[in-house]
DNA sequence: GAAACATATGAACATATATTCAGATGAAAT
DNA sequence: ATTTCATCTGAATATATGTTCATATGTTTC
């Protein structure tokens, strides 16, 4: 990453030692960059909505398409986004594809937000 | 919201009942735009460092833009965003400004989506 | 086999967003 | 008071992103 940084400020208005040691602490950037887009796929109000209903139920495409009030084609490219992330699975049953949830964790994460909104 | 979705596909194709239920069981529209907002402010790597150096220790704005390896105008800018959600406060001192959390549930959400991410 | 239907995909477009740059503000130091 | 410094702010720009439209794929039904 950086390998100047003391110069960011003048060097005494940084507390070196404490930014050495969080720097530390902090997980490493292709982990931080992996855990934003899990984030960034949450923070799209139509994805949102389709991980919550399928939090609920499994789903067919024409069944989120009803809930989620868009297109079945916007549907189907935010499907494939939240698929690329591993956050959603499916299962074909004829012309129908059924999607449901493929974390466990994501439930967590989204009673926790869910809290500090309601607070 | 909706209020003729039942034309969205062919009738019998949609399992109308589990449609409405799962509705039901969903957050009101604008919690569920407060919740992706948040997710969103988390959904950028520079934020999301951000959020994760404070989450060790307070900083102040030069120790965040030595950590997060942009410019500290970048920094102030997220920061006024990461302010606006009530995700971080802010303490004066002469000319610096410290940060830390303002949220006792961010720390959970950080944990479950690493969990997910290092599975 | 043709038609109807659910879903997926690619291109195009319009909007959102993160960073940089230049300059403003306010506090400490000289 | 003037300079220095940390932080903030607004405008500008380049890029990312979500939706729509048209079309493709695969499955069922007639």
């Amino acid at each position: 990453m950086a390998k100047d940084k003391i110069d960011v400020c003048s060097v005494e208005a940084v507390d070196f030692e404490k930014v050495e040691r969080v720097r530390q602490e902090l997980p490493p950037g292709t982990e931080v960059q992996a855990m934003a887009e899990i984030f960034k796929a949450l923070g799209d109000p139509t994805r949102l909505n389709i991980i919550l209903a399928l939090a609920r139920e499994e789903l067919c495409v024409c069944d989120l398409t009803a809930l989620a009030d868009v297109s079945a084609s916007a549907i189907s490219h935010q499907l494939r986004v939240l698929r690329g992330l591993k956050l959603v699975k499916y299962r074909k049953q004829g012309k129908m594809v059924y999607y449901s949830l493929d974390d466990r964790h994501i439930e967590q994460v989204i009673a926790a937000v869910q809290e500090h909104v309601n607070e």
